[in-house]
This record gives C-alpha cells, structure tokens and sequence, in this order.
DNA sequence: ATCGGGCGTGTAATCGATTTCAAGACCACG
DNA sequence: CGTGGTCTTGAAATCGATTACACGCCCGAT
C-alpha cells in the first residue's frame, strides 16, 4: 500500500507538502496541490488511519457498548448513534455485552486499548470498576438508556415513569386487578426503576405488588419464560403480566403458549419497549415505546460536546404507552391505536 | 495516559525491556520481569494499540459489512461473527450498509483506511468497484451471504435451493397453485437466487410463475408492503406469497391486515429466513430457516485462513424448512414444526 | 538599495510501540 | 588467564503520518 512517502516522490515535493494538501492548509501553491492530488489519484493512495491517529491523538471514533445486539432495541439504537455520529464525521464501534458484565469489561478494555475519542455505554451491571475508571482517568464517557449511579456522567434516557402509570391506569380501567411483572435485573438501572414506577403506580389504584408477582429476569426471552411459567403455576394467577422488556415478552408469550393457553384471554400480557414485531404478534400487544431515534442522536451529540469541549447536557425524553389487544382491550381502544 | 517510557522509568529498565515483558519473550530476567510488571500495575498502564499497530502491521480487527442491522437475520450472523473472532483474539467493527451501495462504499473505504486485517462482507450491490479494489489489492476478504460473481474470493453461504423446493412442495401438497414472489433486488446474489429457486420448483409441478405474480423488493419491510398491495389489487390474486426475506414478509403482513385480510384463511404466507418472532406472530409463519451461527463461524474461520496465509475454503450449509400455521397447514403438521 | 513581511517549501522531531544489533556481564572450559 | 558462548540489556531505527521551525524568495515600502 502506498504510503506519503511514495506521493511525494512521484509528485516531486516533499511528504509535508503533501499532508498540507490533504489537509487543505491554506499555504501550498496551486502548482505542487495539482501535482500532489495526480500522484494522489495515479497511486490510489488513502492516508493510513493508524499512523494519523498516533500522531494527532484523535481517531475520530466512538465506542458503544450495549447490552445485547439481538434485543431490537438496542440494535434500533446503535443504528441512529451510527447515523448520528457518521454525519460527524465519526465512526463508531460496536461492543456486545450480551449481559454479560465481564464481556462489557472486555469491550471497554479493548475499545480504550484502541483510544477511541469517546465512549457511550448502556451499562449491564451497576458497578463495573473499569468504567468507572474509564470515567475518572477522563475518557469522553455518557451513558446511554442505563446508568451507574455515582458516576459522573452524562445521562441519555428515556423516562418511562409516567408511561408505567398509563399503563397500570390502562389496565386497572380494563377491569385488571391481580397485575405481575418480570422485572429487569436488580443490577440495571432500568432494571430497578421499572418495577418501582409500577408498584408506585400500583400504589395510586390502592393495588399490592407482592412478591409472588414479581419475577425476576435477566432483560434475556429464557427468564421470561421462566418467569411466566412460575406466575402460571400460582395459585391466583396473576390477570396480566408486563415484561421490562421486549425479549422478556417474548419469552413470556412462549411460556402462554406452551401451557395451551390464550392471550389475552387467559391471561394479558405488556411489554416494555415497543418493536415493530409487536404489532403482528398474536396478539399485537401493547407496549411502552422509546424515542430510539432522538435517544442515539441525543447521545452522540452529548458525547461529541464532552469531547470538543463544550459542556454536556444529561437528556431524558418520554417514553409512551401504546395499546394494543394483548390485555383484553375492546376493539374500539384497539382500533384507535393502531 | 501513560506510555510505555513512562512504564521503563517507573521501573528503572529501558522500553525495550518493558516492551519484552509485555510481549511475553524469553530472555528477560527474573527481577526485571517483575520490576516492569509492578511499574505496569501502579501506573494503570495499557499499551496503545494503535501505536502497535502502526509498528506491527496489523490490527487484529476484523471488518464486516452488512446490508442491514435492522434484519435480525444479519444481527444474528452479526453476533456469531463476533463471537467467533473474540474467540480468536480478533475485535470487529461493523459497518451497516442499509441496503445502501454508497454506504456500504463508505465503510469499506473507512475500514481499509483503518488497516483491518481482513473483511467480511455481504454485498448489496453486485458490483461495487470499492470491493472489487480491495479484493485485488490484496486485502483479505471473505464473501459472506451474499457475494459478487468474477470476484475471486471464498463465500460463505446458506443453499436455499432444496428449502425452497421443499417449499413448494409442501404448497402444493395443501393444494396452492397460484404462487406469488416478493423477490429482493435483482442486484443481489441472494436476490436472484431466490426466485430462480422458486421458479424452478414451480416448474417441476408443472406450474408458472407469471410476471404479475413477482413482485420486486429490496429487502425492507416497505417494499414488501407494496408488492402485497399490488398482488392484492390483482384481478386474480396469489393464494400464497412467498417473501424473500424477512423484513418483507413483516411488510406483506402489514398490507394484508391493512386490507382487513386474514392470514392464512384468505391468503397463504411464507418467508425466507427464520427469526424467533416468526413463531409468535398471527398466525406463525412458515419460514426457512438458515443456520447463522454455523455461517459466522465459517466465515471467521475462512477469513482468518485467508489472513494468516492458509488456503481458505468456501462453505455453502444447507437452510431447511419450517412448517406453521401461515400456509393453511392443518393442525397436524402445524403441532409436528412448532 | 535595503529592509520587512508574507508565502511556499523542506528538514526533522514527534507520537508509542517493536525489533535489530551490539555490547556487557558472567560462566565454563582448556 | 584467555577464549568462546549464553544470557540480559539498551540504543537506535522504524512504521506513516503531522507540524514546528527555518530558510529562501519575491514584493512593496522607505
């Protein structure tokens, strides 16, 4: 592969003539510019990124950690922080934690050994001791959809607190009562806030979240199943079940069905993250659905600001509750919401 | 961040020892092995690797390029990629393409400017000059899904042939005979083969496949949409559609419902490639499904051959038929696939 | 005619690693 | 005591870029 040196010497100048070029620094003559961008063109040469970024200390490149790349959701977000960044004139890449705290680690390690010029990190765990030092030896660092308490970082989130009380309203105008969820893991702070806006919300109607209607999962489809299968196992059933995630939802509708049962007949079901799948689902459910889009834009511009200097923002948008059949909707509420 | 000079001061040896240490060789002695090893641990230090990598030549990163992240099929291939490359001590860096041939030029020509070892790619177009380049200038590569004819690089791929024939088969076996196509863009391999695939198969049971009954898409659940409208609209409309992927078969389900239709009582649907939301919508959907985790991990194994100088081979797996409910399949054979 | 100031250009230092080469220390053997 | 070999070690070159600095040139002002 061609290298500066090369261009210079078929152009007749020397390799600083020629990265003044490419770098459009004002003072070259139009001469030794045409000359060097033929060369340029006669060797198809591509300036080594490598050798660019050891001098400059900048790569121009983002890492982002997620929790797992086959939830939809995550993918729908790094799919807008790629676009986001790419019109920045920023690469981005990916690590998959798949909930994994030591495979987040791992992706942390090696995207810091890369010198990436900033990271966003949907943290799997609430403690990784790496990304806080990540964040305390000055990496360019915002969370992203989860977060670690007593870090100090900027936070992209959307709040899906209310949404959680629409829901819960939702479901108690429909006649519900015995309502569980499938929470997230403790660990997360998605995890932990989405069954606290619901027992709160529970609350408001005068309505128990014992511990029995709590299942506890892991964000993955398996725990969902199990989760289900347990609540279908109870005694008093509960009426409906709301997953703190789409792959959990899905886990829970394997475990419905598995048992020969209906929704929402049986028993109703909602889900946390809405994802296009859901609305051909049988039933289409009912979910609370995050601005995946604003959220990776968000995210991409609070971390270029950290990096460039200017003060970052911490963003929380709304999250909104979508109805559809999965809980027993008439199809009057069905309809408008389609 | 400190560097490794600042490691040989802290410990009182030169860099050369230091970077002996690190690298593992033999001839270092006892006590200043331990010396650098302790200077490495209280200065945090990590080597960079990008400045390793300008020296060595190499990155040990992989680059793959897909056509589209939001289709699980990729993600999933995405995952098993990365999976397998981990495993090897290789990272990846993933570039989407969106079904895009610009965007998928931009991330070849941003992965080779980064120097990547070697490149995995899945085409979206069927004859991007950036590919062919980089396949002539030597960059390892290696064709994955999809792959571009004349060039001269081992593939990777699922055989839908014999699935597809088996399709049909079954279609016409429940008494289908009128049989539509949502082919993908005649630009893709994947594309082509398909409905080649198809009309073949249709041909062996003496049955046509007029032009009306093919509807061009691109992959993306929208244009599977449109087609579904046109054939819809059609004087004499299809009993089944067959969507060449998945992401077109959600979009055929769409129009289908949009038009107050129902799946499979007034029209048959079927898919190429299977995701776990195909068992949970309304009605399952009879899909073929091709063996991502196995193709990841040929791939890996066919690129880094190719990188570390032994012969690569390619690899072709079978994909195979799943039987449900979307076809009008009776209870039986729909229990015996679920 | 002299001086100052751009402008265009090249030389060389630099980024942080790896690796070649030579040299010093030490030991054994004759 | 001299010779040769092994084992450790460090100095310096190198990878491919960017950039500070200096130099030569030309032009206009005095």
């Amino acid at each position: 592969m061609a290298s500066i040196k090369d261009v210079a010497a078929e152009a007749g100048v020397s390799v600083a003539t020629v990265s003044r070029v490419l770098n459009s620094h004002p003072s070259v003559s139009p001469g030794a510019r045409a000359r060097v961008l033929a060369a340029v063109d006669t060797l198809g040469y591509r300036p080594n990124a490598v050798a660019r970024s050891l001098r400059t200390d900048q790569t121009r490149t983002l890492g982002l950690v997620i929790s797992d790349v086959l939830n939809p959701y995550f993918t729908a977000l790094a799919r807008s922080v790629e676009e986001a960044a790419r019109a920045l004139g920023y690469s981005v890449i990916i690590g998959n934690a798949d909930e994994r705290p030591e495979l987040q680690d791992h992706h942390v390690r090696t995207l810091l050994d890369r010198r990436i010029d900033g990271l966003l990190v949907s943290p799997a765990d609430g403690s990784s001791p790496q990304v806080r030092d990540a964040a305390r030896g000055g990496t360019p660092m915002v969370f992203v959809d989860r977060w670690i308490p007593g870090v100090d970082v900027p936070v992209v989130r959307a709040d899906g607190c209310p949404a959680v009380r629409d829901l819960v309203a939702h479901l108690y105008g429909l006649g519900h009562r015995k309502l569980a969820i499938i929470a997230g893991p403790a660990a997360t702070t998605t995890g932990r806030e989405r069954v606290e806006a619901f027992r709160e919300a529970l609350a408001e109607h005068g309505l128990p979240l014992p511990d029995a209607y709590i299942g506890q999962g892991d964000f993955q489809a398996d725990s969902g199943r199990r989760a289900t299968e347990r609540f279908l196992g109870l005694g008093e059933p509960p009426e409906v079940v709301f997953a703190a995630d789409n792959l959990m939802a899905l886990g829970a509708l394997d475990a419905i069905r598995a048992r020969g049962m209906r929704v929402p007949r049986d028993i109703g079901l909602a889900a946390f993250d809405d994802i296009p799948w859901f609305l051909h689902t049988d039933p289409p459910i009912t979910a609370i659905s995050q601005p995946t889009g604003e959220l990776g834009r968000a995210a991409v511009r609070a971390l270029v600001d950290v990096i460039e200097g200017r003060p970052p923002q911490s963003v929380t948008l709304p999250a909104r509750l979508v109805v559809r059949r999965s809980c027993g909707e008439s199809e009057q509420s069905q309809r408008s919401d389609l």
